[in-house]
This record gives C-alpha cells, sequence and structure tokens, in this order.
DNA sequence: CCGGTTACTGTAACCGGTTACAGTATAGCA
DNA sequence: TGCTATACTGTAACCGGTTACAGTAACCGG
C-alpha cells in the first residue's frame, strides 16, 4: 500500500507498482497479447492490492464501445415490466454489458434531442411499443445507430428489428373458445390505445374470430379500455347504462379486466353465468380475480431475453431477425364459465 | 452538411464548422462562462445541424464525474420493484442523472469485485436490502463511495444513510386490531427471509402487539414463510396436518398472505369467519384476493424518490440524513373480519 | 489619459485507458 | 552459422471532452 491519494489507482499505478509499461497491463486485462507468467502473477497481486478496478469512461473513450444497452420505455410501473426488465438484465449481465434505463413520462411525448439514452452512452437501444415516434427511429437509424423493437413494428421505410408476441392468433382463439365452448354471440371488445400496436393487433383476432363464425361486427359493442382499468370500468358502466345487450367481454389486456369485473359485479350480473370475460397478458393478479381469469399468457421475460439478444447480436455482427414473434397460448379459467 | 464521415460529430467539428475553439463550444454547452451573443447562435445552428451530442464518455474522464446512479438489486421480478425503480428513475432523470440497474441473482451471491456497477461507472450506488454484504460496503465506504441503502440498516461499524419504511409500529397495529377488534388471541406468524431486516422489524411488531396485551409469544405459532408464496402455502399445510390451533395470521408479507389463503381455501377453513388473515407490503393483488387482503400499504414509490434524493444530495454536498423512516398505514379491508 | 476590471476567446495539457509501431530476445530451422 | 518466426515488452499517439492559463479588447472610474 504505497498509494496514499484518495482517488483510485488508474492503470499507471498498477503499471509502476508492477514495474511494467502500462501497454502490458492492459493487454493483461483485456487477454488480447501474451503476456508472461511471471509478469502476470506479479500483476494480478497489484491489481487486487490496489483493488484496481479499470475506468469505464477512459476504456470507451478508446474503443469506441460503451458495453452499454439503453432501453427506452413508456412507463416503468405497472405489471408488465418487471419480467420483460428481468429478461433483459439477465441477458444484458450475461455478455458482460451494462443497462442504462430511461421512461419517457413526459405528458406530450418529448422527443427533444438528446434523449437521455443514445449514442453518446450506450452501443444500442431497445425501444419499447411507442416511447420512440417514427422521427426519433429515423434519425437513429441514419447514423446506422443500433436498435430493436419491443412490442412494435418497423415504422414505415425502415428495417428494424422487432421483437413481439403473436396477438392475432391468440386472441382469435380465445374469443373462438368463448363463440365455440360457452355458446356467447354479442361479444363487447374493450379495445387498447389505438396507438399501440398489440391493440390493434388483438382487435383484428376479435375480429377474424366473429367473421369465422359468422357473426356480424358490431361497432356498438366495442368501447374504450385503454388498457386501464379506470378506464374500462366507466366503458364498462356507461354501457350498461345504455342498456347495450351482450353475453361476454373480450378485453385488450388485463387491467381493463379488471375493470370491467368490478363495473358487471356493481351492476349485479354475474360472472361468467350471465357473461364471461376474457383478457390478455395473464398479469400476476389473474389467478386471483373473482372469478379467476381467463386470459392470454405471453412469454414476457422470454421477450425481454430475445430482444437483449438481437441487440447484442446487431452491435457485433451487424446482423439480426426482422421480425422474431414469440408464441403466445390461452390460459382457461373460470371467468369465461369452464371449471366452474 | 460537410461531414459526411459516418462517426459522429465531435466537439472540433463543431468547433471548427462555427470558427472558433473547442474552449468556446464547451463552455456554450456547459455555461460556465459567457460566450457573446452572435457565437452562441452560430453555435446553436451548427450543433443542431450536426446533430451534434457531447459524448458522455469524455466528458466524466475530464470531470472526474459520470452522471450516473447506480442500483444494485437482488431481483427484478416480483410486485415489489416497479414502485421502487419509477421512483428512483424519476428523481435520477428529473437530476440529468443516468440510471444504470444491476440484480445479482446468482445462488450464492457473488461478491466477486468488481461489482458490474461502481465506482468505475458510477457516482453513487443505492442499495437494496442485502444485494450487498457487509464486506462490500465496507470496502466502497473506505473509498469514501457514495452509498444509500434502501430497506435496510448499516451494518455493524459503519454509517451509511439509510431509506426504509416503518415496519416495527405498523404490525403491531394491524396485530392489534385483530386482537382488539375481532378478538383474536392465537395469532399465527408466517416470518420473512431471516436475514431481511423488514423481516425481523414485523416480527419485533407482532411481538409487541402480543406483549401489550398479555398474550404469551408461542413459538409453536411461527412458521417460515420467506416473502414467498409457496413456502408459505407448505407451512401452513404443516401446521394444520399437525392440528396447530389458531384463530388468526399475520404473515411478513403479501405473497406469503396468497400462500396461507389458499392453503386455508383448500382446507376447508374460511376466512375470515374461522380465521382472520393480515398481510404487509399491499402489492396490487392484495384488494382481487378472496377475500380482499387486509394488509400495511408502504409509501415505495417514495422510498425510492427518497433514497435517490439522498444519494444526489450525498454526492453533490457530502450530506445525508443517516436514517429516513418513512411512514405506513395499515388498510382494512376483508381477510381480518371487518367489512363482510 | 491611464490602470484595472470585465467580457470573451484561444492554446495546450490533461483525464485513463487502448493500440499501432518498434524493438529485443529466444526458439526453430536449414 | 545465419535467418526468420514467435513471444513478449515499451513508447507514444490517440479517443473527445474540460479547463488552467494567457491574452486581447472594451469599458469604467478618477
Amino acid at each position: 500500500m504505497t498509494k496514499t491519494k484518495s482517488s483510485a489507482a488508474t492503470i499507471r499505478d498498477v503499471a509502476r507498482q508492477a514495474g511494467v509499461s502500462v501497454a502490458t497491463v492492459s493487454r493483461y486485462i483485456n487477454h488480447n497479447a501474451p503476456v508472461s507468467a511471471e509478469v502476470a502473477a506479479r500483476l494480478e497481486t497489484v491489481m487486487v492490492e490496489l483493488h484496481y478496478t479499470p475506468q469505464a469512461n477512459a476504456r470507451s473513450l478508446a474503443t469506441h464501445r460503451t458495453h452499454t444497452l439503453g432501453l427506452l420505455m413508456v412507463d416503468i410501473a405497472g405489471d408488465f415490466f418487471p419480467p420483460l426488465l428481468s429478461g433483459i438484465e439477465a441477458v444484458t449481465y450475461e455478455n458482460g454489458y451494462d443497462l442504462l434505463i430511461s421512461s419517457i413520462r413526459e405528458p406530450e411525448r418529448r422527443r427533444t434531442f438528446p434523449l437521455p439514452v443514445g449514442p453518446h452512452n450506450t452501443d444500442g437501444l431497445l425501444v419499447f411499443a411507442d416511447s420512440l415516434d417514427a422521427e426519433g427511429m429515423q434519425r437513429f437509424a441514419a447514423s446506422h445507430f443500433p436498435l430493436v423493437l419491443i412490442h412494435r413494428s418497423s415504422p414505415e421505410g425502415l428495417i428494424i428489428p422487432c421483437v413481439t408476441v403473436e396477438n392475432k392468433a391468440a386472441s382469435c382463439t380465445i374469443v373462438e373458445h368463448l363463440i365455440e365452448t360457452h355458446n356467447r354471440r354479442r361479444i363487447l371488445f374493450l379495445q387498447g390505445p389505438g396507438e399501440q400496436e398489440d391493440s390493434q393487433w388483438r382487435e383484428l383476432g376479435y375480429r377474424e374470430a366473429l367473421e369465422k363464425h359468422n357473426i356480424p361486427f358490431d361497432p356498438a359493442l366495442v368501447a374504450p379500455g385503454n388498457f386501464d382499468r379506470v378506464i374500462a370500468y366507466h366503458s364498462m358502466q356507461q354501457l350498461l347504462a345504455r342498456g347495450v345487450i351482450f353475453d361476454a367481454v373480450f378485453t385488450g389486456d388485463d387491467e381493463a379486466a379488471v375493470g370491467a369485473l368490478m363495473a358487471l359485479n356493481e351492476a349485479g350480473i354475474t360472472v361468467p353465468d350471465a357473461v364471461s370475460v376474457a383478457g390478455f397478458d395473464d398479469q400476476r393478479m389473474a389467478p386471483f380475480l373473482t372469478p379467476p381469469l381467463t386470459t392470454v399468457r405471453a412469454p414476457t421475460e422470454e421477450v425481454g431475453r430475445v430482444a437483449a439478444q438481437q441487440l447484442l447480436s446487431l452491435i457485433r455482427t451487424g446482423q439480426a431477425n426482422p421480425l422474431t414473434l414469440l408464441p403466445t397460448e390461452i390460459v382457461i379459467r373460470c371467468s369465461c364459465g369452464c371449471n366452474s
């Protein structure tokens, strides 16, 4: 311990202490050139003694790589993100990268560049849903900055790798379940936010199921759910007040299902006897609702893992799959009328 | 657009294009020295034209500040983290900092330094619960690296600012509620992980409530819950199989409450008629359990906000409150016997 | 009119790593 | 023996910012 300065040891301190040049130290650290066994041993000792850790900034500056992935999201809270984040984080660290997260929460989504996360501090970006507009993507794409989109597709004219889940087929299947198994014909749809792609695909699945069974699409049976508990609740109340007749509800997501169940319950309408209910996402609360919710399970953690892997591949090789569509499965509980 | 090189513009490009020196550009960017109005205008134009963004690494290297906060956690998944993370992230960005997150998930918690996050890439660290052992903290503290602990207290001999919630008083209050309002006397306690401080405080609160009402503490009424659904479920099954008599259950957290409710339900024991149940945390699913769970609400997002604020204060001024204890409140639903 | 302050600007060193290039020593081979 | 390939090491330039220091011009008070 010859060092008493309060600041941390640098590579030059290590070099001096071990009696070698900084180049040798660097080579030993990065294992990119042979270093004699005795020098290696000496360096190892000195490094632990000095608690030496290479400074990330200096390294990035020299190599032009930050070894950091960025994640751009809309809102961290909510049931949806933990598994997504967990998957992303896992892959990120398995590959020795850091993860910088940033959420866009301003009311009017600011696109004021520079974003908190970008080429200036990361090697690539994971972009969730509509946390970045087409112009922003265009801008990144123009400078060939690696981008992978999660739960959305490339904007017009750009080819950016996307990772998402199969929304339409699963929606169709679950609605068909309501029709075929439970004989429902007037099925409400509480749609998600209009700009959300998941939402759009789920509506298409809903329509396809109706079509397959020759049930005419009735606009009166569609109302806003917005992936939001209270909005769905109010939509439901209004529909009931207007006396709209229906025998089932398919909600854009589980949050909306919660709101729908509350409204139905308050109105004294029994689920699933009078009305079947089905959601989408299989959030953690789904099995605990009354009745337990029939819904669609999406492999969200896997989406995170795959997205991070694709981004790393894009960074390292310049190659990534244009589209990864992960399978979903419907989980039948009681709210549709089964198991009761 | 004179620039055609694919790499991003540097400060020298901006300087050349605007006909000034790099020092002037830097000063304009950082507003730390006067720059003439006309030069300022010219720089503004050039900067947007070149899409110039100062590179974070180079800046950090020169200033010795990363403008990045690190977060060390145990496990990202679970209901608990989203609000915590949300609070941390909000404050971090309000202050122009970046957030680097890292979770320690290895079976045997590796303490192999360097951690993925530390002085080499951040200005300070938020440490959640036991994601870092005493030795690790000692090490950071020795080099005066800013640290703020979340949901745990300083290890012996160190003074590190802590932010957590009032566990004991709330536990005592909710157990007293079971005793006073619902006349319960044989109250099970499903304890959390032994090393978790929250868990320990909650047990102390439980014991204090018993003591206040002259109910002797009975070790037979304590079983492992581990903040885990299935462990609590099995503990409960065993207690029932052994024929232990009880009229209420206080679980270390809501996860354990879910397991307890499942076991009770399967055994045909009605809640809250035969047995009252109370949890802790007020997780998102709590109101949807059957019956809706009486529990304690902790201001988790606020914990995140305050912790980040304290860390920033520590970084900027060297000062922070040794201990911030945020208030909790009990939320009475039905599982205790109220509102039914 | 002069000395001193203020407003603004430029030059160049520096932060802590990486790496191109140059060099030495030894081994292998004819 | 000489010649080349290989193993290992060092010097110094470079990455893209910041900032100490120096310098010029305008302004201000007496």
